[in-house]
DNA sequence: CTGTTATATAACCGACTTGCTATATAACCG
DNA sequence: CGGTTATATAGCAAGTCGGTTATATAACAG
C-alpha cells in the first residue's frame, strides 16, 4: 500500500506539475527550476520535497548543487490504481445498454 | 486544458478514491455510499460534489435517489498528462547509462 | 395532508497548504 | 580567511479542506 495520498497531491498542484513537465526534459537543479516560475526559491523548494516525499522526483547531492530528476516509483503506483478504474469503465461500458434495459422495467 | 488540478486533488483522499472503488463495481445512490463509510451522510455528499466536478462521476436523478456511477472522461485526462511521465521515465532510463557516464568525468 | 426517507446546504472549527520574508547552512572562489 | 552562490528552514498570513451538527428540500407512502 503505497502512498497514494501523497502522490495524488503532489500531482493536484499546477507549479509541481509544472515542475514535472520540466523535469522531463531531463534532470535540474534548484535554481533552473526556479528560473521559469514566477515564485520564489523557498516557494519552489518545498515544492520539490513535497515531490520527493511523493516519490515522484529524487535528487542527488553534487557539491552545492542537488539536481532533481523523475523517479519511475510513484507514477507506477498511480498508474496501477488507476488500472482499476479504466477496467471499471470498460466493463461499465460494455454491460451500459444492459443495465439500463434492465433497470427502466423496475421503476 | 481539462481541469487537472481538480481531478487529481480530488483522488487525493482516500474516502474519494474508496468511493471510487465502490463505484467501480457498479452504480450506488448515496446513502449505499455512506453506509461502509464511518462518516456523516453531509461529508459523502461533499465528497460526491467534489468526484462530480471533477469529471470523475456523473449522478442520474431517478425519484428521490440520485445514483452515481463512474465517468471516464477525467480518467482519460490524467492518463494522457501521466503519458508525458511515463515517455519521460522510459526515455530517461534508456539515457540513464549515458547520462551518468557523461556526468562523473565532470565533476 | 402527514410522516418518513434521500439528499443537499449552511455554518462552524481545527488542521493543513502555499505563498511570502528573513535567516541558516554549506560549498565554492579568490 | 571573506564573499558569493545554492539550497534549506523557520515563522507568518490567507486560504482551502474535511469533518461535524443543524436544517432545508423534495419525493414517496399512507
Amino acid at each position: 500500500m503505497p502512498n497514494l495520498d501523497a502522490a495524488f497531491s503532489a500531482l493536484a498542484d499546477p507549479t509541481r506539475r509544472a515542475i514535472l513537465a520540466r523535469l522531463a526534459l531531463g534532470e535540474a537543479t534548484v535554481m533552473e527550476l526556479v528560473e521559469p516560475f514566477e515564485m520564489t526559491q523557498p516557494a519552489i523548494s518545498r515544492h520539490l520535497k513535497v515531490l520527493e516525499g511523493a516519490g515522484l522526483i529524487v535528487r542527488r547531492v553534487e557539491g552545492t548543487k542537488r539536481p532533481c530528476r523523475l523517479a519511475p516509483t510513484a507514477v507506477a503506483e498511480i498508474d496501477q490504481w488507476l488500472g482499476m478504474l479504466r477496467r471499471a469503465l470498460e466493463t461499465n461500458y460494455d454491460r451500459l445498454d444492459g443495465v439500463l434495459a434492465a433497470m427502466k422495467p423496475e421503476t
